[in-house]
DNA sequence: CTATAGATAATCT
DNA sequence: GATTATCTATAGG
């Protein structure tokens, strides 16, 4: 008698992307029989210098400026990729950068594509995450809520996560806003929460 | 534990 | 030609 919960519905990512990042934390990804619960995310909106589609709308980023809730991969530093979900409205840039998540399903072709065995280093950093989900080019655009893509939300009957929210990493130039939001008591993060400024958040 | 260099190619100026 | 929302290996404390 364990049926599993709908998908999030498009509407969950028509919201600011601040929101959006907030929210995640604690759903689970899934992509194929990959995925696992989100402890970390990153928002990233139109009128900040450090979000793909502040310059304008490109081919590369034509997804963040599309309709919410579709997965907008991007190719960086000549080898990774890195997964986001479109949100706020059409032909605004905004989204959210998932940055890692626990690897609760498909552990077995997670640690197959990512050649390392340790479960802490399978999904903790945004290629990683892509790398251990089998995420790239042919994924970009997809829809969240259709297979093989999947966010469920939080199991209501569990605690909800203490998330903490810090300076976004790798982030160069402009300002440092704290839109980088975590579960303070996971151990699959990319970053320790200490090695950041943390924010109280909530 | 922290710090740093090097890899490597699409994208943009 | 410069930059990059990163990762890994390696060196040092």
């Amino acid at each position: 008698m364990s049926a599993s919960p709908d998908p999030l519905p498009q509407t969950f990512f028509a919201r600011s992307a601040l929101e959006v990042a907030r929210d995640l934390v604690g759903c689970t990804f899934l992509f194929g029989e990959a995925g696992g619960r989100i402890v970390e995310t990153e928002a990233y909106r139109q009128d900040d210098p450090c979000c793909h589609g502040y310059r304008g709308k490109t081919d590369r980023n034509a997804v963040l400026f599309g309709p919410p809730g579709h997965l907008y991969v991007y190719f960086t530093y000549g080898m990774h990729f890195c997964a986001n979900v479109a949100s706020e409205e059409e032909g605004v840039a905004a989204g959210v950068l998932l940055r890692a998540l626990e690897p609760e399903h498909g552990v077995e072709g997670m640690v197959a594509r990512r050649g390392v065995p340790e479960p802490r280093l399978l999904a903790s950093g945004p290629a990683r995450l892509a790398q251990a989900l089998g995420i790239g080019r042919a994924e970009n655009g997809l829809p969240v809520w259709e297979p093989p893509l999947a966010i469920l939300p939080r199991d209501a009957a569990a605690p909800e996560p203490r998330v903490v929210t810090t300076a976004r990493i790798g982030v160069r130039g402009g300002d440092q806003k704290p839109w980088r939001f975590a579960d303070a008591d996971s151990r699959f993060l990319s970053r320790s929460p200490a090695r950041t400024p943390i924010l109280p958040s909530g």
